[in-house]
This record gives structure tokens, sequence and C-alpha cells, in this order.
DNA sequence: TCTGTATGTAAAGTAGACTTTACGTAAAGC
DNA sequence: GCTTTACGTAAAGTCTACTTTACATACAGA
């Protein structure tokens, strides 16, 4: 699962700890979110997509070798 | 977290064991998110939102109560 | 040089998504 | 009555999303 939290992020000019508060998530969720480590809870993919004002679809790019 | 997931499912006219086969998950799965029990992965949501060419947002509705 | 801001790694713990197995029930068809 | 199909519950286990804490690095500015 690719995503474009960085650049959305950078977009609107904020730290990675100004996104978590207004995420509500830690620090770590969004530098582990960023560098791929996981893929977010569908809620917090919902929170992020209208945080940023856009459609999930447009910060998540899910892989053809996208394990379930 | 609502779904649409049964209304998806009966428009189809599947039965939750071939849905839960065409998504590549156990039957379980697919009662415990119709059933509300939880919210899917992020990839299993594309997933069930491209099965019915839809969009996310189509079929999953955030609740404002909705924890992370 | 010291301080603050931003980013990153590592490790251990908790909660929940998902699996497997097994069993229960109701309806439909023979 | 028996079998098949569809739906549901329950319980125990695995994996991973997410947390907290602590430490490291690099850069900018006074």
């Amino acid at each position: 699962m690719e995503n474009k939290l960085k650049e959305f992020r950078k977009k609107f000019h904020w730290s990675q700890e100004e996104l978590a508060n207004k995420l509500e998530v830690s620090r770590q969720s969004i530098i582990s979110i960023e560098k791929g480590k996981y893929t977010p809870s569908l809620l917090l993919a919902f929170k992020i997509a209208s945080t940023f004002d856009v459609k999930i679809e447009d910060v998540f790019i899910p892989n053809n070798e996208g394990r379930i």
C-alpha cells in the first residue's frame, strides 16, 4: 500500500507532530505510515482524507502485492 | 463505522461464502463486518469497494463516535 | 556554543482485525 | 425424514496497527 501522506503534509506545511495532533494519533504512527511500515486502519484513513479534504483514494494506492 | 456491505452483497446476489471467496477472506470476516463487530482493514476496504465497483466512501460511513 | 524544531530508529506493550474449527438453526427440495 | 444451502454464534490463536518512552541526528537562529 503506497501513500502520499508526506506530500499532502508538506503541501499543508505541517510537521509530523502537528498532523499527529490533528489526527489524534501518535507521531510514531505518522512516521510509520509515511515510511510505509504499515498501512493505517480504515478509520484513520478516513480521518487523514478528511483532514486533507480529499478522498481516501487520493492519498492511498493499494499495491498488486497487497496482502490482506 | 457503518457499512452497506450486506446491501451490496444482496444487490449482486452473492452468499456470504461467495463474497468471502472473491475477497479471499474467511466467511467469519464477512459476517463480522456485516454485523458491525469490527471495521475492516484499509486493504480489505479497497478490495470490497473494487469488487462492487464503487468507492470506499460508498460502502463505509465513518461515525462521529468513531474511535481510532 | 547552546537551544529549539523537525525527523528518525528501537523496543515493549495493548487492542483489534482476521483465521480456523466447531456447532446451531431455519428454509427448500427431494 | 433427510440433505443441502445460507446464515449465525463462540472461542482460541496469530498478526499488525497503534501507543509510549527513550534516544540520536541535523539544521537554524540567538
